[in-house]
DNA sequence: AATGTATGTAAAGATATCTTTACAATTTAT
DNA sequence: ATAAATTGTAAAGATATCTTTACATACATT
């Protein structure tokens, strides 16, 4: 089960690059752009100020994906 | 700028114990102890798993402290 | 075609999250 | 008081998240 995210259309939504995204929020161009690439999740830390930064709901961008399993051990 | 959580008040209205948590959740009961004592901060899928348990809104579970300042580098 | 801007990616290293195993301390029930 | 149930904690190890540095690719403009 995984989460699924749309950092990337919220932001092209509101016209923001990843480099100025990663200015405000204080973090990394490479992290933004691995989280919509989705590399990795977030952390709910991160997860929590990029919805804040969006000022959109968390259900709309972050949830899980009931479909996808996890790798087996 | 921290994470507040109110894992344990929620589980505690609900009547269940942290070994049930853990069984219903498939994680160790140590993860859900540590989250409430707030050693750390569950991972975004956990923390949307925890919400969907006990069906409430993820913003009355978990929010940024504006007032918490990271430990300083 | 050349320049500038935005995005993709990789490797090494730091810290965070989570598991396994084990035992201690606290609370509840008998 | 003692037994059972619940919670607290610790250490070692695995994987995930994020940074730093660096370079590559893509796209748009001139």
């Amino acid at each position: 089960m995984s989460v699924v995210n749309h950092i990337r259309e919220i932001r092209k939504k509101k016209g923001i690059t990843q480099t100025k995204m990663a200015e405000d929020l204080q973090i990394t161009r490479q992290t933004i752009n691995a989280i919509e690439k989705h590399k990795y999740n977030p952390s709910l830390e991160l997860a929590l100020k990029l919805v804040r930064y969006f000022n959109v709901p968390i259900e709309e961008v972050f949830y899980l994906d009931e479909s996808k399993e996890e790798k087996s051990k």
